[in-house]
DNA sequence: ATATATCCCATAAAATCCCATAACATTATT
DNA sequence: AATAATGTTATGGGATTTTATGGGATATAT
């Protein structure tokens, strides 16, 4: 499975609709569904981005352990409760719901931020105050770190 | 793995473009992916560079954290939001994006810095004085050292 | 019927391909 | 040792393709 990497600013157009990233889409060429998955995330103000493929990986993961841990059947219901498969148009875009992106307080323009496995949808400005905390946290709990 | 040894400047053209040193393009021969990671210093005033491979390694450890508990370290989530893969063209030219360029000082020139496993990108000028004051900072703290 | 979503095509900007040439280093030749 | 020959690498620039975005027309649903 290739990686989500690197983080792409675009816009919505008047109908709603907003490319995915070029990248992103390249990383999702070889899945079955011409699309992605997305839900609201249960920890910040933004929306949570997987493959369909890495969805059924979840689902897999939850059947094994799921049935004697409350929390994450919780969890794992919530998530697939709200999660929205959502198709490509031609051109690579999608529409995002509108409750998704109350969510995340999108309006006119949205990054998409790689995490590795998966990506988030973020407003721009919450995002870039978002990474700026992180930074300076990471510098304040281990100003030496190395990334090896 | 082979490593990045040595260092080489070479200059930016007028679109942006600059070839990475063949020697590191022979380092990365049997990549997958025919081309580069790079992502701003979080401690210097230069552009880090990686393979893809080695960020596979490190997506596949932060991977167990995982979906449910939101916990992807902020080292790691910075990481995957900063990173920049970069595919060498025909002749082994990559193109640094702008932000990259800003962060380090580049104008027309740049140097590529052997790191063994990694490599970073510098100004020329800066990284001259760094290195000089790093040897400095050598010989004071370990006065019996010598130079080769 | 009215709103909502999908298909289709158009366009500008940016990235990439492709080929040409210049600089360099290495080896061979006198 | 000096010079020529060769192959590799770095750089330059025109042509082509990809990508993000916009919007009209058609379908679908409430």
């Amino acid at each position: 499975m290739s990686l989500f990497l690197s983080s792409y600013e675009n816009r919505l157009d008047t109908k709603g609709r907003i490319s995915v990233p070029a990248a992103f889409r390249a990383s999702l060429s070889n899945e079955q569904f011409a699309g992605v998955v997305l839900y609201r995330s249960f920890t910040n103000n933004c929306i949570e981005g997987l493959s369909m493929s890495r969805m059924e990986q979840l689902a897999a993961a939850t059947d094994k352990m799921g049935v004697f841990d409350g929390t994450l059947d919780d969890l794992s219901a919530m998530l697939f409760a709200d999660a929205r498969p959502l198709n490509f148009d031609v051109t690579g875009r999608i529409m995002i719901p509108a409750d998704l992106l109350a969510h995340a307080g999108i309006t006119d323009r949205a990054v998409f931020v790689g995490r590795g496995n998966s990506f988030q949808i973020w407003n721009p400005d919450a995002f870039r105050q978002t990474q700026d905390a992180a930074l300076t946290r990471l510098r304040k709990e281990r100003p030496d770190f190395k990334i090896g």
